[in-house]
RNA sequence: GCCGGCAUAGCUCAGCUGGUAGAGCACCUGAUUUGUAAUCAGGGGGUCACGGGUUCGAGUCCUGUUGCCGGCACCA
C-alpha cells in the first residue's frame, strides 16, 4: 500500500505500483484527462511512473507553470521527429525550453528555409495527431552511445560520452517505436496531449556546444502554448514590441541615424542629442551630490601607452589604431581606465584622498565583430559614464554598496526596472589566486546584500582579473541588455604603479572600482526609447510643448506664449502653420509630444492656453501665468524635484 | 567573425513565370484661416544597394561585394 498526500492535505491509499495517473483518476476523470505530469515529493515526474512509495502528488495540467514547460519540451521533440521524418539524414543534437518556447540543434548539409515551416509544422500536427505514447527508458550509458552512433546520431553519442558520468544510467523518451531521443525527462504521456499551439518562429546558425571553434548547427526556435488564445496573444505581443524597437522610433521621432559608411556609429540629431544633453546633466548632478569629481582625458594615446596598460597585448583586436604621417602608432581609446590611472598617479596622493571617485562622460572607440552591432545597444563608438572609484581593500564593499544604492536609485529615476543584478564569478582564464577570487566574491555579494540586493549568480562571467556586478535591463522584445556595472580591479593599479601614502607613511597600492550606471549613453537611450515607446515623461522629452496656433489671427500671441514658456526653462516648438489644428495635433500627438497648448482667437483674447495632454483627449484651459508655474515644475528632473 | 534572410522614391510598401518603375504618406506650389488625431487641387522626385555576368532585352535570373535584419560566438 502506497499512502499519497494530495496538495489540499487529503490522503489517500493506493496500491503498490500506482502511477500519478491512477492518483489523478480517482480524483476525476476530467483531471485525469488535463493531466501532464505531476510533482512528487516536489520532484516534477512522468504521470506513468510508477510511485516509490509513500508521497505527495500533486497533478500537473496546462495551467501551471510546469505543465507550460512540459509542452515546450515535448514541442521540442515533435519538431525533432517532424523534422527527421521529412529530412532524413538530420542529425539532432540538444532541444531546450526557453522563455516563451522551446528550439532544436540540427546538423543537416543543406540550409533550412523559412518556407519548410509549413510543411514541419503539419508533420508536428500529424505526429500529435498519431497520439504516440511516450516511453520512459532506462539505458546503461554504454548501450546508449552504442545506439546512437549505430543510427547515425554522433553528436547524441559525444553528449552522453561527455556529460554523463560512467556507470550511470540515462534516459530516452520514446514516441511509441518511431522516434525516441536522450532527455532527463519527464515528458507528456503522449504526443496526443501536445496541444496545437505551436508556431516555428526562425531560423539561426548556433555553434555545437556554443564553441565558435566548432561547426555550426542549424536551430529552429518555436513557440508553444497550452492553448490558441495564449498562442495568438503572445503573437500579438510580439507585433506591438516590434513598435518600440528603438531603431525605428529613432527615425520616427528624429532622434538619430546612422549609415553605412560609419557602421556603428551614430549621428545624433537634434532632438535626439537634446535627450542625451538633458541624461548627462541629470547624472552629473547625481555623481557631483555622491561625492564624484568630473574629469577627461585624451581621445588618442600612443601604442606605448596601451603596452604598458595591457591592453595592446590583450584587447589589440578591439582597438581602433591609426599611424601619422611621422610614424608614430596611435590608438583611439577603447577604455577609460589608464587614463583615470593617469591623473591619480600626477602628484602625490594621501590616505585622505580615498576613495577618489574619478568620473568621465568617456567616448570610446571599440571595433566590435560586425556582427555584434545592434542599433543603439551595441556600437564602436560609444559614451560611458564611467568612473573610477580609487580605494583601500577595506573601503571596497562600502563603496560598492553605496554605488548599487546610487545606480538602484538612477535607473528607478528614469523609470526602468531592472530585470537582475548578475554576479559575474571566476572564469576559467584568471589571474589571481583561489583565495583571492574567493576573498573578492565574497566582498561583491556582500556588498550587494548590504545594499539590499540578492545577484544572480553567472558562473564563469567575471573578468579575468576580478568578480563583477552587470545591471540588466530589458528591451522591448525581452533582450536583457547590461546597463551599469561594477568590477573589482587589483591588476591595473599594480601594472600601472598607481599609490598612495598610508597613514604609516609608506606607499600603498590602491584598489580600483570600474563602475558604469547608464553603461553607454547610446545603450540606455535606446533602453529608454523601447520602455518608453518613444513618450518620454515630461522631463526627458526632447520637446516638452508645443503652442499650435488655431488660425494666423493667434499666431502672434501663439510666438508670445512660447517665448515665455521658454523663459520659465521649457523645450517648446511653435506652430503657427497654415494648417487645421487637427492636423497639427494629430501630427505632435505621433511625435509623442507630451503637452499641446492650442491657442485661438479666444485664448489670446484671454491670454490663457488650451493644455492637451499626450494620450487624453480631454483639455485643461488656464492662464498662461498658471501654466508656465505649473508646466516648469512639471518638466523638472526627479532629483531637482526632490530639492525643492 | 559564423549561419540564414533581406536591400525598389525621404518613409511604408506594390511590381506574376525577364519586356524598360507604381501607390499612400512626406516634400513643393496654389486655394483654404481652420477649435483638438489627416482640407482640397496640382507638381516635382528613383543609376531599383554597388560591381561583374547570362540575354535581343534584367528591378526580376546567376555571381561577387557592402550594408541591414534574426540568431550564434564575442562584449576585459
Amino acid at each position: 500500500m502506497i499512502n499519497v498526500t494530495l496538495p489540499d492535505g487529503s490522503k489517500r491509499e493506493f496500491a503498490d505500483g500506482a502511477s500519478p495517473l491512477d492518483v489523478a483518476e480517482s480524483i476525476s476523470k476530467s483531471l485525469a484527462k488535463k493531466a501532464l505530469a505531476a510533482r512528487v515529493n516536489g520532484e516534477l515526474r512522468d504521470l506513468k511512473r510508477p510511485l516509490d512509495g509513500d508521497a505527495t502528488v500533486a497533478i500537473v495540467t496546462d495551467k501551471d507553470a510546469d505543465g507550460l514547460e512540459l509542452i515546450r519540451h515535448d514541442a521540442a521533440h515533435v519538431l525533432a521527429q517532424a523534422v527527421q521524418e521529412l529530412f532524413p539524414g538530420t542529425q539532432v543534437t540538444i532541444g531546450p525550453v526557453i522563455d516563451d518556447g522551446f528550439y532544436y540543434d540540427f546538423a543537416r548539409k543543406e540550409p533550412f528555409s523559412t518556407d519548410d515551416f509549413e510543411k514541419i509544422e503539419a508533420k508536428m500536427r500529424e505526429i500529435v495527431d498519431r497520439d504516440l505514447p511516450i516511453e520512459r527508458q532506462v539505458w546503461s550509458k554504454d548501450d546508449a552511445i552504442a545506439h546512437f552512433k549505430s543510427i547515425g546520431e554522433a553528436y547524441k553519442a559525444q553528449i552522453i560520452d561527455d556529460i554523463i558520468p560512467p556507470g550511470e544510467a540515462i534516459t530516452l523518451y520514446a514516441h511509441s517505436d518511431q522516434w525516441s531521443d536522450l532527455c532527463r525527462g519527464p515528458h507528456l504521456p503522449s504526443t496526443g496531449k501536445l496541444p496545437k499551439a505551436f508556431k516555428l518562429m526562425k531560423l539561426a546558425g548556433a555553434y555545437w556546444r556554443g564553441d565558435s571553434n566548432n561547426e555550426m548547427l542549424q536551430r529552429v526556435y518555436g513557440t508553444a502554448w497550452a492553448n490558441e488564445k495564449d498562442l495568438k496573444e503572445h503573437l500579438h505581443r510580439l507585433e506591438e514590441a516590434e513598435k518600440r524597437d528603438h531603431r525605428k522610433l529613432g527615425r520616427q521621432l528624429d532622434l538619430f541615424h546612422m549609415q553605412e559608411e560609419g557602421k556603428g556609429m551614430v549621428f545624433w540629431h537634434q532632438k535626439g542629442l537634446t535627450l542625451w544633453q538633458v541624461i548627462e546633466a541629470y547624472v552629473r548632478r547625481r555623481l557631483q551630490e555622491a561625492g564624484y569629481v568630473e574629469v577627461r582625458t585624451p581621445q588618442v594615446l600612443e601604442r606605448t601607452f596601451w603596452e604598458k596598460s595591457g591592453h595592446w597585448d590583450k584587447y589589440r583586436e578591439n582597438m581602433f589604431v591609426c599611424e601619422t604621417a611621422e610614424e608614430e602608432t596611435l590608438s583611439l581609446k577603447p577604455m577609460n581606465c589608464p587614463g583615470h590611472v593617469q591623473i591619480f598617479k600626477f602628484g602625490q596622493k594621501s590616505y585622505r584622498d580615498l576613495p577618489l571617485r574619478m568620473a568621465e562622460f568617456g567616448a570610446c572607440h571599440r571595433y566590435e565583430p560586425s556582427g555584434a552591432l545592434h542599433g543603439l545597444m551595441r556600437v564602436r563608438a560609444f559614451t560611458q559614464d564611467d568612473a573610477h572609484i580609487f580605494c583601500r581593500e577595506d573601503q571596497i564593499e562600502e563603496e560598492t554598496a553605496n554605488f548599487i544604492k546610487l545606480a538602484s536609485s538612477i535607473h528607478s529615476d528614469f523609470g526602468l526596472e531592472r530585470d537582475h543584478i548578475s554576479l559575474g564569478t571566476r572564469p576559467e582564464q584568471r589571474a589571481g589566486s583561489e583565495e583571492f577570487w574567493d576573498k573578492a566574491e565574497a566582498q561583491m555579494l556582500n556588498a550587494a546584500r548590504a545594499a539590499g540586493v540578492e545577484p544572480v549568480i553567472a558562473e564563469g562571467d567575471g573578468a579575468f582579473y576580478a568578480p563583477k556586478l552587470d545591471f540588466q535591463l530589458k528591451d522591448a522584445i525581452g533582450r536583457s541588455w547590461t546597463c551599469g556595472t561594477i568590477q573589482l580591479d587589483y591588476v591595473l593599479p599594480e601594472r600601472l604603479g598607481a599609490e598612495y601614502i598610508a597613514e604609516d607613511g609608506q606607499k600603498h597600492r590602491p584598489v580600483m572600482l570600474h563602475r558604469a550606471i547608464l553603461g553607454s549613453l547610446e545603450r540606455f537611450i535606446g533602453v529608454l526609447i523601447e520602455n518608453y515607446a518613444g513618450a518620454f515623461p515630461m522631463w526627458l522629452s526632447p520637446v516638452q510643448v508645443v503652442v499650435a496656433a488655431i488660425s494666423d489671427t493667434a499666431a502672434d500671441y501663439a510666438e508670445e506664449a512660447a517665448a515665455e514658456l521658454r523663459k520659465a526653462g521649457l523645450r517648446v516648438e511653435v506652430d503657427t502653420r497654415n494648417e487645421t489644428i487637427n492636423y497639427k495635433v494629430r501630427e505632435h500627438s505621433l511625435q509623442k509630444v507630451p503637452v499641446i497648448a492650442v491657442v485661438g482667437a479666444r485664448e489670446a483674447e484671454e491670454r490663457k492656453l488650451a493644455l492637451r495632454r499626450l494620450g487624453s483627449n480631454g483639455q485643461q484651459i488656464i492662464t498662461l501665468d498658471e501654466a508656465l508655474l505649473s508646466l516648469a515644475e512639471e518638466a523638472l528632473p526627479p532629483d531637482l524635484k526632490r530639492r525643492r
